[in-house]
DNA sequence: TGTATAAAATTCAAGCTTAAAATGTTTAAG
DNA sequence: CTTAAACATTTTAAGCTTGAATTTTATACA
């Protein structure tokens, strides 16, 4: 409300005291979860990823889709599916009707290697952030509803 | 309480949608900066991170604590200061008595423009933030504080 | 002294990421 | 029917990231 912006702001301090913090943590847990899913799963987190967004879609979905779902672009998206179709856990399906679009769906194969991958996962997410207790957890959750995203989806 | 523990645990679901949030957030924040920067700035969010822990340091840094203060791999900042020297942006200076390490400082330019990329950083962070009162931002950085992190430096 | 070990940095291969350009396909307008 | 615009995807070039291997220099110790 008052002339804000110029040098000492505390609450723009806070702010970016905040985001600093949410950044170290954020980068703290992908470093933890890269690791793991790298050693004992010989995945990536791109993988882990892409496989997570096709598992929650029964039918699969275009590569259109899946880049928006994940946001990411779409040439990304592109390299990380290559990769998975080699692994044999994923495929791309054509389109009748549209030749300029894919469908893309997990294997059989690929949804079991996902179970026990999302299995692990989820076990890994609920050690690394032990001393966060379900009412945090829950409080958390809802103020980072009001931070910057995109206005769409369930997350 | 509870049996807690198996299948559906809320505790650990919890967890888990709270990770996710955080990771959409931060990289919804992150997707803004880097845009900026590079529109605005001709730089990097990596480039940045990098100045702007040289700009803190007064005396520069060698490679190695530089790596260990970003908690990022040395081969990867010796590809960035590559490129901030090439810019000018940054000068590797010998250490003697040790001709094994090298100390990296900003330049005088470098400082330069490191202070005007701050200076608009924290403005982006207050206006993406914009939305959690200082009250807030000072309450999920105490939470955050007991999320996992290496257990060291001020942040 | 000489030599093994440790330390600091770089190089390397592979993969992730983006923005922009290119390719191929469909749709709509005239 | 033809052609322009819109669409879906891939390709490309540049940069980021990692873990592992390599190079160079310092230190310890026999």
């Amino acid at each position: 409300m008052t002339a804000e912006g110029l040098g000492k702001n505390g609450l723009s301090k806070e702010r970016l005291r905040l985001w600093l913090r949410m950044l170290r943590v954020t980068r703290q847990v992908e470093s933890e979860l890269r690791e793991r899913l790298r050693t004992e799963h010989d995945s990536t987190l791109p993988r882990f990823d892409v496989m997570a967004a096709l598992y929650a879609a029964e039918e699969g979905l275009k590569m259109n889709e899946l880049s928006k779902r994940l946001r990411v672009s779409n040439g990304n998206v592109t390299g990380i599916i290559d990769r998975l179709v080699e692994d044999g856990a994923v495929e791309r399906i054509a389109i009748e009707g549209d030749r300029r679009a894919t469908r893309v769906c997990l294997t059989v194969a690929g949804r079991e290697t996902f179970r026990g991958m999302a299995v692990e996962h989820e076990r890994w997410i609920n050690a690394l952030f032990e001393g966060v207790s379900e009412e945090d957890a829950h409080h958390i959750g809802e103020l980072l509803h009001r931070l910057p995203a995109s206005p769409n989806d369930a997350n």
